[in-house]
DNA sequence: ATGAAAAATGTCATCGATGTCATTTTGTGA
DNA sequence: TCACAAAATGACATCGATGACATTTTTCAT
């Protein structure tokens, strides 16, 4: 590997010129500038990051705690961050943080902190919740930015979606498309979401002047297949039939589909399902569902925006910064006008 | 954040003598290895891991491309490979390889190795027999090792399961159960794994004395739940009905049992059904399926080893270095005697 | 008790880049 | 042409740790 030496030999400046060079600093200009980039080139010279970084004091790296790098949300975000810090090219280091292990590794913590020089951590679901984690992260003096925190937190800024909003707009567009028996079925009673996506749920009937829906028309699910199984069969067997399910996340909108199926109803024609999350079995089930697009990518960006432009200004414990990034609502086969009646 | 000088100023030593300690060398003894210790704990000290490996040359981050950090194969192999460097204290650098974009990413990928400050690279499939990329980070001196590749690289170590004995094992396994009427849905072919596990299922029927099954027993499938529903279908409605069916992998068998259930066959009264990796769809489904277990922790430990170990001993060109690891074959609810004819 | 070997600790330079300040070169107006 | 400010470049110290080598202290055989 070629040094900064190496290229200044090479060009017949000093160090410090092609560190200038390196560094887009004006001052060099013209022909200095090419020779230098030149010699850059031919040696295929790369800034040693470390030394760059130990000398500056300074710090790219930023953090996130996982429980499953792969599975779920935290999968589909981790995948968002590593795209958006390509962009930005920060270095994204990841650490496991198993809860069963020990009551709380603080330990291991610390020395991932320290040995990836961590300059700012990324908090998801459920951990952005845990509250010694944040005040052990707040002692070390480390910055955060928290992913849909349930409760927003005075020192650390947050990235979230609306899903209050997201929820409405769903029903909404049911009620547009002339749906007057719409049943939803609920998230998990633990997740702040679930509750958030059922109150949007409501507020569209309030909003459009109609009755909100029959206490027998929510189902409680706990966001995975086989509670949206028995939430769906539920609702599909009352006298009064719905022509539209909405459904608090993908699996339970795929369970829904699986149980009309079996019980003979076509969708949409018959029925019109929508889900959450914009998760891989909507486009895997058929009919593909209509769903809302969780806009990780977007909020990986803002993340990583917040956490670049940290220490510019510096923190103000009295503003609350909330920052909510626009979903989408992904309108596929799955809904269809309500049949005739 | 302090540092070595901050402790060694209150140990009343010299830095280089908590740098001994740090590194536990035993020329530094009894009383002020203790004082250093204590000093280390008082003010919280953690070396500064940029400074230290720009001064060693040496470096532990281990880099690895993928095309999905959090889906199939590598999305379980990187997360085994972040349990297996929690435990070495190696450092995991991601890189996403999108080899859609531009023909070669050349320059994104040395700009990686350099950053990140990259010992070593791992490379999965498809990656691990992409030629151009090979000999890109060959002609760049960056080692590697290569998972279960489709061809066996003289330059490269390579980290495997032995697909090939697993699928025999499975179909012994089978046959141990009484099974005669034995069929197979075989995998993508493309995939060199699917052509070994088809190999040791025809092998398990030479061991054992007895003919292959005929040729209408082995489907070919594509790894994906729709041709398995395909393979599956045609494979059931033989007039000789197979007792037994080993999909190459879960996904497969999974869409078996689907098949299996609309057909009104009990699983394993009726239908033994085998697949193979362990995903998570194997223990989602019901019954839970037997299948192979793909060791993904053991082989993400060995490859670290492999690169802690690697510099050691220079690499002999003449010597292809395989590794295979043991799988497991995890017997689960989908298999049962043979039915009584 | 004494000297030499062994053990414990310290001094200084160094890894590769960049900040501070000094020096050289260039450009400008009289 | 010359003085002098402005622009361009360079010399040197520095970030935090460790290697090479020097120095001090201990140990132990005689």
């Amino acid at each position: 590997m070629s040094t900064i030496y190496d290229v200044a030999e090479l060009a017949g400046v000093s160090a410090k010129t092609v560190s200038r060079v390196l560094n887009d600093d004006p001052a060099v200009k013209g022909p200095t500038r090419d020779r230098v980039r030149d010699a850059m080139t031919r040696l295929d010279y790369r800034p040693n990051s470390q030394a760059r970084s130990l000398r500056r004091g300074d710090n790219k790296s930023v953090g996130m705690l996982l429980e499953d790098p792969a599975g779920g949300y935290q999968g589909r975000f981790h995948h968002a961050m590593l795209v958006a810090s390509m962009e930005t090219r920060n270095h994204l280091a990841i650490e496991l943080f198993t809860p069963g292990r020990s009551d709380f590794p603080r330990e291991d913590i610390a020395h991932f902190v320290a040995d990836a020089q961590i300059k700012a951590m990324v908090l998801l679901p459920p951990l952005c919740d845990y509250g010694p984690l944040k005040s052990f992260l707040k002692d070390q003096g480390i910055h955060c930015v928290l992913i849909s925190p349930t409760t927003p937190d005075d020192h650390y800024p947050s990235v979230n979606m609306d899903d209050r909003k997201a929820a409405r707009d769903v029903t909404d567009y049911l009620l547009s498309l002339g749906h007057r028996r719409i049943a939803h079925i609920a998230g998990h009673p633990d997740h702040a979401a679930a509750f958030l996506r059922r109150q949007g749920f409501n507020e569209a009937f309030d909003a459009a002047g109609r009755p909100r829906p029959a206490k027998d028309y929510v189902a409680e699910g706990l966001f995975n297949f086989k509670s949206g199984i028995e939430a769906a069969e539920k609702l599909l067997s009352l006298k009064e039939r719905p022509t539209a399910i909405f459904a608090a996340n993908d699996e339970m909108a795929a369970a829904t589909c699986s149980v009309a199926h079996k019980m003979g109803l076509r969708i949409p024609e018959d029925l019109s399902v929508v889900g959450f999350d914009d998760a891989p079995i909507a486009s895997a089930v058929w009919p593909a569902l209509t769903t809302v697009r969780q806009p990780y990518l977007d909020m990986a960006k803002r993340t990583l925006q917040i956490l670049n432009a940290a220490g510019d200004a510096p923190h103000r414990s009295d503003v609350q910064e909330r920052h909510i990034i626009a979903h989408e609502l992904v309108i596929r086969e799955s809904t269809g006008p309500a049949p005739a009646v």
